[in-house]
DNA sequence: TGGCACCCTGACCTTACGTCA
DNA sequence: AGTGACGTAAGGTCAGGGTGC
């Protein structure tokens, strides 16, 4: 098994479920078996007696569909087993792993049916839609571990009555995709943050021509009673231009410099709108704060969005 | 109601890389 | 240390089937 590979980003960006969950895959802690098991059994359990009569009836459609297929249509489709077979011989490849592969696809496994045998076995990469039981049962798998040792995969396709190629494939596809849509929401999520960025970037811009105008009109400010620019001060913790009475006006601006927005905002505190923007890290100047709560909790992070 | 575009998803491929014996 | 087997990730394609227009 792979190490954890990191996908996060050098921006400190996380790809959250997947990646939280591909820690989980370095698969096979006892612990993390039980759990898996445990999992499997719960969910399966009651999914099994439901399947059962579910997977007869799908077994029967399916041949009753390749019965009723005609020759063209056959020919139309890919065949499951030459391409293999062709890629072992031209690969030159002949590793057990392809032999064992091709043996599984062809359900020497002892878990197909003669029936599914007669749909595909034809040539045809008969397609094969899972019952909402049996993709229930790999979601909640996948929850639990987005990764499968051989023994998992094996138990999980018993139980499901799929050979255990179909249930890797699954896995495959599953990883693939939710982290296609992971990236995609990681990218929304980028593009808003650049956005916002640059929103805050203009307003302190202005914020500080703002200080230059007052600091050209008022050069002797100092000597002269405290005029409402001389009450200026900046917000340690925000770095945030205010008057003196920022802090009393909004209770704080930062009841607790170390605690969350969300802790705070639970809290029934105000935060200030100039801290929403960033997710947890109440402290701006403390960049790694604000990739360890990306990495925690990236997913709740978006939702601030 | 048939045709079509679009999307989802199961199945597969190739390449690269890490681990382990 | 080098090597082969093995498993997974990554990035992609293909194609069946469902759905909405």
């Amino acid at each position: 098994m792979m190490p954890h590979q990191s996908s996060s980003l050098d921006l400190g960006l996380s790809l959250g479920g997947l990646t939280s969950q591909g820690s989980l895959s370095s698969s096979t802690t006892s612990g993390a078996i039980s759990s898996w098991a445990a999992a499997l059994t719960s969910v399966v359990g009651d999914a099994m007696a439901r399947r059962d009569a579910h997977a007869q009836h799908q077994h029967h459609a399916a041949a009753t569909a390749a019965a009723a297929m005609d020759p063209d249509h056959r020919g139309a489709m890919r065949a499951s087993t030459s391409p293999d077979s062709a890629a072992a011989l031209s690969s030159g490849d002949s590793s057990s792993k392809r032999d064992r592969e091709l043996l599984e696809r062809t359900g020497s496994g002892g878990v197909r049916s003669d029936e599914e045998d007669a749909a595909d076995g034809a040539g045809g990469r008969k397609k094969l839609r899972l019952s909402k039981d049996q993709a229930a049962v790999l979601e909640e798998c996948f929850k639990t571990h987005s990764t499968l040792n051989p023994k998992q995969k094996v138990a999980l396709a018993n139980r499901l009555g799929l050979r255990p190629r179909q249930v890797e494939v699954w896995f495959q596809n599953r990883r693939a995709r939710t982290k296609l849509k992971q990236t995609e929401v990681d990218c929304e999520y980028l593009k808003r943050w650049c956005e916002r960025l640059a929103d805050e970037n203009k307003r302190l811009e202005k914020e500080l021509a703002d200080l230059r105008a007052l600091k050209a009109a008022a050069p002797s400010a100092a000597a002269q009673p405290a005029s409402p620019a001389a009450t200026l001060t900046m917000c340690p913790s925000c770095r945030r231009v205010a008057a003196a009475n920022h802090h009393q006006k909004q209770q704080q601006c930062h009841p607790k410099s170390n605690t969350s927005v969300a802790a705070v905002t639970a809290a029934g505190g105000v935060v200030p709108s100039h801290c929403q923007f960033f997710p947890a890290a109440v402290d701006r100047t403390a960049q790694s704060s604000w990739n360890a709560a990306a990495a925690a909790a990236p997913l709740v992070t978006r939702e601030l969005f």
